[in-house]
DNA sequence: GCCAACGTTGGC
DNA sequence: GCCAACGTTGGC
C-alpha cells in the first residue's frame, strides 16, 4: 500500500466538503501538473491512504485522511469549455489529464500545521516542507506517515 | 494582498 | 534547444 499527500485550497474544496459528499466520496479533479498527474496515473492504487492538506489558508496543514477508491481515469473537466479547468489541448480521444476518486476516512484530531512539521528531521524528505515547493500531490513514506500521525 | 519560487509557453 | 516572459502556487 502507498501513502500520499494531496493539497487542496479549502475555499475551493475542503475536507468538510469531502465528508459531506455523496458516499463521502469525490473525484479529485483539476490537477494540471505533469509530475502530479504521472503519480496519479502510474502509482495510485485503490486502498492507498492519503493525507488531506489544506493550502493557501489561515492555517496550512494536514487536516485528515482519505483513501483512494478509484484509480486514474480521464479528467472530463478538461473537456468542458465552461469549466475553469478546461484545457483545449486535452483531446477526449487521448486525455491529457486524469483524476482519481477519494473517500473520506477521518479528520485528524487537530490540524498538523506546516509550521509544526517543518523543523522535524523525520519529514525533511517530504517536498511539502522544502522551500518553494509547489507539488500538489506527493508520495509519503510509511515512516513519514507514521511519524506525522504520532504527532496528532 | 504581496511576492518568491516555480512550471509552462513561445519566439528565435 | 535556449531562455525571457508570463501565469500560478501558496506561505506569510
Amino acid at each position: 500500500m502507498n501513502y500520499w499527500l494531496m493539497k487542496s485550497e479549502p475555499d475551493a474544496f475542503s475536507i468538510d466538503n469531502l465528508q459531506k459528499s455523496s458516499n463521502q466520496t469525490a473525484h479529485w479533479d483539476g490537477v494540471r501538473n505533469y509530475q502530479a498527474r504521472n503519480m496519479m496515473r502510474d502509482e495510485m492504487k485503490v486502498g492507498d491512504q492519503v493525507f488531506f492538506y489544506h493550502s493557501n489558508c489561515a492555517l496550512p496543514g494536514i487536516v485528515g485522511i482519505m483513501e483512494i477508491t478509484k484509480e486514474a481515469y480521464p479528467d472530463y473537466l478538461a473537456f468542458d469549455v465552461n469549466d475553469p479547468h478546461y484545457d483545449p489541448k486535452s483531446d477526449p480521444d487521448s486525455p491529457r489529464w486524469v483524476m482519481v476518486d477519494v473517500k473520506f476516512i477521518r479528520h485528524l484530531i487537530r490540524t498538523i500545521s506546516l509550521q509544526e512539521l517543518k523543523p522535524h528531521p523525520e519529514v525533511q524528505g517530504l517536498p511539502l516542507v522544502q522551500r518553494g515547493n509547489r507539488l500538489s500531490i506527493m508520495p509519503v513514506s510509511k515512516e513519514q506517515w507514521d511519524f506525522i500521525l504520532s504527532l496528532e
